[in-house]
DNA sequence: CAGCCATGCGTACGATCGTACACATCGTTG
DNA sequence: CAACGATGTGTACGATCGTACGCATGGCTG
């Protein structure tokens, strides 16, 4: 029953080839073979660790899904209050996540897989179920949906638009999504830009 | 200098053909020998009306962008004041967004082309400009770039989600991104969810 | 120490792909 | 009316892919 050629870290250094190939060519770019090569294993591993190609993909989405919610977690483990949590926020935001193009791509992967798979959409979802979790330190369970849905947009968008995110701009929309609005007057906005 | 045997729909159908196909199978699953199947097309059609794959993606991607940004004209257009914005925005996550898993899927391969390759995030980026423009006519421009962050995160979230995509929620998620802090109260979050 | 079998790998097969290119078709022109 | 050239198509080539499968390897057992 002792393990006797058996390599444990072979297993995972493919799973991190796959993303690490997956983050530079794309889902579709993604082969057997390419990964092998990156890894430094034979190609006749792949099917004997992996018995098919979605089995890989998925091991590897849920892995990167795990790590981006293990940020997300510490972030928010260390944030004292409400205060700090919009803080937190903000940070993921603009440090953690849109530093890293990778971190991006990956994300756009997995979703469009999501969005035709359900076996991917299971991981996306338990994704989102920690996030809300980890917003759940700090705010209620209706804000946790609609911070949550803000964080989504202004990384996806601070990623695609060319460059000027404004810090600022987060700060506020953070600062509004999780204020309720009954507590304020109805005021209009400021200056509707005709044109 | 007459055309002769032109037939201008047959370049339109390939395109709209190939926006099926890549909802139905994915950018990694269009071919072209499937895209002129489903457009009832000779292969040889596909490299005599578009040089290469990129060019037929490029132009199938920019008519959908085109298409959805279209409907978002229309909406705001038809809003009479800002809560009829607010009323358009809404409806445009639970109504004309959500119910088509087509326009999903294909708005996530899009992004996913635009977060790898130039050509198609400049599409993305013309996209979110008509957004903001239309937004633009009801809010003012922070207010904008915001609210479509959260539109996108809104629509997402709602898509991924299983299904509980509550109304209500979204409504209060637009009158808080859309009521500028100042005129508030600092008012901290209901009850934590400790656990 | 000999042989067996779990463990892992090299290679080849059939399918599918993008693309090139020779050829068919037919309106136009001289 | 003849033939030319613009317009469109059928087919074949080389590359790449996922996967199957027979063989090498070497620790364990008797």
């Amino acid at each position: 029953m002792a393990s006797r050629r058996f390599d444990p870290e072979r297993r995972d250094r493919i799973i991190d080839a796959a993303l690490d190939v997956i983050a530079a060519q794309g889902v579709a770019g993604a082969s057997h073979r390419k990964i092998a090569e990156h890894a430094g294993v034979p190609l006749g591993s792949m099917t004997y660790h992996f018995v098919s190609m979605d089995e890989l993909l998925t091991e590897a989405f849920r892995r990167f899904a795990n790590s981006i919610a293990d940020r997300f977690d510490q972030q928010f483990g260390e944030a004292a209050d409400v205060d700090g949590a919009r803080q937190a926020v903000v940070d993921l935001i603009h440090l953690d996540l849109l530093d890293s193009q990778r971190d991006l791509v990956l994300t756009h992967e997995l979703y469009t897989l999501a969005a035709r798979k359900p076996v991917f959409r299971q991981i996306t979802r338990d994704w989102m179920a920690r996030s809300r979790r980890a917003l759940g330190l700090h705010f209620d369970p209706e804000t946790c949906r609609m911070l949550d849905a803000l964080i989504e947009g202004l990384f996806i968008h601070a990623a695609l638009d060319t460059e000027p995110h404004d810090r600022a701009t987060a700060v506020e929309a953070v600062a509004r999504i999780t204020t309720p609005i009954k507590t304020r007057p109805a005021r209009e906005t400021k200056e509707p830009n005709l044109t």
